[in-house]
DNA sequence: CGATTGTATTAGCGAGAGCTTATATGAGTC
DNA sequence: GACTCATATAAGCTCTCGCTAATACAATCG
């Protein structure tokens, strides 16, 4: 399933709210989305496995528990897409982006740091 | 539709790519996405629908052509929701936010200066 | 062990998204 | 006006997604 298509359904989209906060476990998000949403433990638990199974969310055993984490990579696809886009709506972006460049390039002796697309500005 | 869903489609996705470098006619548009999808002119026209009615393009009549464009509504949604989410991938992101926020409050008030870097709070 | 709690899985159903075919609309041309 | 080109809309089909109900599995506790 497209990270898209992941983030397309509302439920997904408010567990991952929730995970952006901190790890829970299957049954506290069950909890928060199940009465917001009206749907039942098996739908939620349905959602809960198309999110790990997408790159959304990881989760591990805790005893009888399943704590969930959110992960970063499904978003990040999103975002990096994105991309060439964002210049639409910030348009200073590009102007930041060349900035960045300029940053990097100078301190590249010391830091080395091959993150993508993402601006790093720390200049005084 | 939600702005998730509308994102959720590729052949969208393609039209937008297209539209990212510039206004096309929905006939170009057609013209591309038809062969590289295998569907039909009435399938594009109605995902056409979908982008103008979603906020992500926009379209105007020239002669007998509509010349789409890329519109930032839609994607700036998008782009707002992952805002929580983005420091799991950048976790510099926080502090260059922070220093746009100050540029932009700065620029706010005298609109063509270029960020200083040792501004104090200001209220607005 | 059996019972209990927490979570996942399966089977099946209904709504809706996306498709095609056919048709409508609308601007320009003779 | 009749015709053509460019695009949109309508009607109807199909297949996928998200749901429920029922059940399975896994850890813990008596």
């Amino acid at each position: 399933m497209h990270a898209f298509d992941v983030l397309g359904d509302p439920v997904r989209r408010r567990v991952l709210e929730l995970l952006a906060d901190g790890e829970r476990s299957a049954g506290e998000l069950t909890e928060a989305v199940m009465h917001e949403f009206g749907i039942t433990q098996s739908a939620v638990s349905q959602h809960l496995r198309v999110l790990r199974e997408s790159g959304f969310a990881s989760s591990r055993a805790e005893g009888p528990r399943r704590v969930y984490s959110f992960e970063a990579e499904g978003m990040r696809q999103v975002d990096e897409w994105m991309t060439p886009f964002r210049r639409y709506w910030t348009p200073r972006l590009l102007a930041l982006e060349t900035e960045i460049a300029r940053g990097r390039r100078a301190e590249r002796a010391s830091d080395d740091e091959p993150q993508n697309t993402k601006e790093k500005e720390e200049r005084e």
